[in-house]
RNA sequence: GCCCCUGUAGCCCAAUCGGUUAGAGGCACACGACUUAAAAUCGUGCCAGUGUGGGUUCAAGUCCCACCAGGGGUACCA
């Protein structure tokens, strides 16, 4: 009471209530995950832990305010919720800053976490604080370490040279997803290629996993990111076939997912930057050609190289290939519409039926032939035909279908011990290494004699040098080299002169297994305990950005299935159910400085208040829907939890009245609307949850006003019922609302009101009589009356029977208790 | 180019299974109350036939086909 009295009783304070809860939550801690003797049963809800760039913003606002109405749903449904947050505290960002405003990497982060955290706190989000961890604590990036020799263990962490790319101006490799159009997304200069060793994981091996896995994850993932995911993993089947090259003791070997058009293959390409192209064009007298072509191939951005309309080049280099199936000798061209990372880094080409090796015969003249049956010509239209139809021109194979014709060149080719069957993928290995210095050192260590060696478990982890002694300048090499002291270290095999790898990880590989760390964030002996990840794992919910939906995803899902097979956890993969949320945008466009519509977050907290703001993003729309800041009404918001809050007000009667007694059609609508409320929660409609609530808030304030008054039971169960489905969203004004109903804090723990089936019911519903579909009558029926009395009734009534007007019903339609349709001739 | 998603009042959005006269909620707007007045607040009210054209059905916002518009993904993967 105490308390209470620092706050106008009849004026809805936003800011009095947020002082006043804040602390007595943190003291009562309602969202403590970890006590041992909790026996309720368990849910994990994983909201995408934030990168710490500066205060918290619109984006993170609606992530967190949707993630909470899950957690906190659970909670009032009497589950034990694990519902941490940390921070993704690795990255490029933190460089950048510190190089511009010449401070340390991890000051600036640490001081960015410090206040993301506080303004985290004040938006009430219901994370368990003792569980708290940032990936750049060498407590976490130690066991990224560990992992990372468990994954070398056991061939899943290897080096290669590889052209990766490269940009001109930062100095620095390039993941894939930092390359936009072409373009570096940092300073838009256009990215190159260039030749680095690197180190990869080699998640290829775990391809068919990554995507028949996805079958347990249909109907709970959005379709769209396990559409993503399938395309991202891109496996296609079809069989590799050996050519003979003239003047080559090695046949060449393509991959084709047409092997019954071999017949129609009339010429060979290779990729223009494979060994291969080289080889063959040495000492011939294309050899000039092809080296000048060269040239031009690898001068051309990759912006360039992007361009679908860009017309086929290449050069014939004087060499020739047979045809396995008919002997014939077909020229090899070098061009660089063939990848050389892909398949083999050559193909048969077969004009009629592929469009570019079409648009590549028309441009230098070569042979087409058609060997699947089509209406249309291809060398004439120059569009190639892909559809099914009957082989011609195809000798054993004439007049089979596409898919017979396949399974029988297969048969032939495997007789002959000329080709087999062959699963190809567009996913490539991951390519983990970055020069740069804020990030996981990785633990190996060079010498001379020994190698590659891995630095012996109990050594790590391998602590980053302090950077205020480094240039964190870019120049093409990682930072981490110049800190000599650091780096020379004697082998640990052989006691050698060696030198530690200078560079460091991919953040990627830190989120990758972070959901795992929360279980016990300061565990010193393993990156988890196996026991607390088979009890709280698989994630019941993740919720985060689509941004996500490839990358992070597929990685967790692959470290998930490593683990799996290293015996550590019990399940294959990681987030049973995945939301993604939209984002927040101003006037359609996303919001940024450069473009004026910036909504500051700080600004509508204090205009508004935490809950207002909450509710504003979760009543906007559904989850999946952007946010557009100039549709929603923060004001509006407020006035509604005022409306809520005001009702508390009203009850008169004691904290544990009997509902029963209440008035009948307001408990009705009490009922129906938490029924409604909790559908649409489970169902990720939470924009239907809370205009429920408003309803409610509406038929109870006329039942206060007009109806039953405010000492009436049912008003009190109405205003319980408001109360706690508001706490899903604002849970300021709702535990403000539950003290002045006489109630203890935390609300939060309140369990969420039972529906009672009966309260459901109603005693009678309108049906209509329908004529030809014309509504001719409305009967109040029993919501149970049978199908027959149903029929007789409306069959009996004045007005249908004038319309029927003497005529046969051809069918009557009787769809009790609601509709009733006779169908005239 | 290919693939996917979405089109409902002025605006944001609802509408188990196909089933009443498409409307739960909100914004905006109009009017009323309060006020010297205005703002704020409270109350009352208003508006579309579901992008277009076909089809299936007794019945279509809901299912099917085509087109149009908007958004997203992808980029020569043989």
């Amino acid at each position: 009471m105490s308390e209470q009295s620092q706050l106008d009783p009849n004026t809805y304070d936003v800011h009095g209530v947020q002082d006043k809860w804040l602390p007595v939550w943190d003291e009562l801690a309602p969202f403590k995950s970890g006590r041992a003797d909790d026996a309720r049963p368990t849910k994990y809800v994983l909201d995408m832990f934030p990168y710490p760039s500066g205060d918290l913003h619109m984006g993170h606002a609606e992530a967190y305010a949707l993630g909470d109405v899950i957690a906190r749903y659970w909670v009032h449904q009497g589950f034990n919720v694990l519902h941490p947050i940390g921070w993704d505290a690795f990255g490029l960002p933190a460089e950048n800053a510190a190089i511009k405003r010449g401070e340390n990497p991890q000051t600036w982060t640490y001081e960015n976490i410090e206040m993301q955290k506080s303004s985290m706190r004040r938006y009430a989000c219901s994370f368990d604080w003792d569980r708290v961890m940032n990936t750049c604590d060498p407590a976490y990036y130690k066991w990224n370490q560990w992992l990372f020799l468990k994954m070398y263990e056991r061939g899943l962490a290897y080096r290669k040279d590889s052209a990766v790319n490269w940009c001109p101006s930062c100095q620095t490799v390039l993941a894939n997803e930092q390359v936009v159009g072409g373009l570096c997304e940092r300073c838009d200069s256009a990215v190159t290629k260039k030749k680095l060793n690197q180190w990869y994981f080699k998640i290829t091996d775990y391809a068919d996993r990554l995507l028949d896995d996805m079958s347990q994850l249909e109907g709970q993932w959005p379709e769209k990111v396990l559409l993503m995911q399938r395309n991202w993993i891109g496996r296609s089947k079809g069989a590799e076939v050996s050519f003979e090259i003239e003047g080559r003791a090695e046949p060449v070997v393509v991959y084709t997912t047409r092997p019954d058009t071999l017949f129609g293959a009339t010429f060979f390409v290779v990729a223009a930057d494979s060994d291969l192209a080289s080889e063959l064009a040495t000492g011939t007298e294309s050899e000039v050609a092809f080296n000048e072509y060269l040239e031009g191939v690898k001068a051309i951005s990759e912006m360039d190289r992007l361009a679908t309309d860009r017309p086929k080049s290449g050069v014939f280099l004087n060499r020739y290939a047979i045809n396995p199936v008919n002997g014939e000798r077909i020229q090899i061209w070098a061009s660089d519409y063939v990848l050389a990372d892909y398949g083999t880094g050559a193909i048969m080409a077969v004009p009629a039926h592929d469009q570019r090796d079409l648009d590549f015969a028309k441009k230098f003249d070569l042979p087409i032939r058609v060997v699947v049956e089509s209406e249309t010509d291809p060398a004439v239209t120059g569009q190639a035909t892909a559809d099914d139809g009957a082989h011609i021109n195809s000798g054993p194979l004439d007049g089979l279908g596409k898919h017979e014709g396949i399974e029988k060149m297969i048969e032939i080719l495997a007789e002959r011990k000329l080709g087999t069957p062959a699963t190809n993928y567009r996913l490539r290995d991951w390519l983990i290494s970055r020069q740069r210095y804020w990030g996981t050192p990785i633990p190996i260590i060079h010498c001379p004699s020994c190698g590659e060696v891995p630095v012996p478990l109990d050594q790590l982890p391998v602590l980053l040098p302090d950077a205020s002694d480094l240039d964190l300048s870019p120049k093409g090499t990682s930072p981490l080299g110049a800190a000599d002291e650091w780096a020379n270290v004697p082998c640990p095999k052989c006691a050698q002169p060696a030198r530690r790898d200078t560079d460091t990880m991919d953040t990627f590989v830190d989120s990758s297994w972070y959901y795992l760390r929360y279980l016990n964030p300061q565990l010193d002996t393993a990156p988890f305990e196996t026991a607390e990840a088979n009890k709280w794992l698989p994630v019941d919910q993740y919720v985060g950005g689509v941004t996500h939906a490839i990358l992070h995803l597929l990685y967790s899902r692959f470290f998930t299935k490593v683990l799996f097979d290293m015996g550590m956890v019990n399940f294959e993969e990681p987030f049973t159910r995945l939301l993604n949320q939209g984002m927040v945008v101003m006037d359609g466009s996303a919001m940024s400085k450069s473009r004026g519509n910036l909504v500051r977050l700080s600004d509508e907290l204090a205009d508004n208040g935490v809950d207002a703001i909450r509710l504003t993003m979760v009543f906007a729309g559904p989850p999946e829907d952007d946010v557009d800041w100039a549709d929603v009404s923060p004001h509006g918001a407020k006035k509604f939890l005022a409306r809520a809050w005001r009702l508390s007000g009203d009850v008169t009667s004691a904290p544990d009245v009997d509902f029963a007694n209440g008035d009948l059609t307001l408990r009705k609508a009490t009922h129906r609307a938490v029924a409604d409320a909790q559908l649409a929660v489970e169902t990720y409609r939470f924009n239907v949850a809370v205009a429920r609530t408003m309803e409610l808030v509406n038929v109870t304030r006329k039942a206060i006003d007009t109806g039953c008054g405010g000492a009436d039971p049912a008003v009190r169960e109405a205003t319980q019922a408001v109360a706690i489905m508001l706490s899903l969203v604002a849970p300021y004004t709702s535990e403000e609302m539950w003290e002045r109903l006489g109630h203890q804090p935390p609300m939060a723990l309140a369990p969420w009101p039972i529906v009672d089936p009966g309260l459901l019911v109603e005693d009678s519903v309108q049906c209509v009589v329908q004529v030809n579909g014309k509504i001719k009558e409305r009967l109040e029926v029993s919501p149970n009356i049978s199908q027959d009395e149903l029929r007789e009734l409306a069959m009996g009534q004045a007005s249908v029977i004038a319309a029927i007007a003497g005529a046969t019903p051809k069918v009557v339609v009787v769809r009790q208790p609601k509709l009733v349709n006779v169908v005239l001739g």
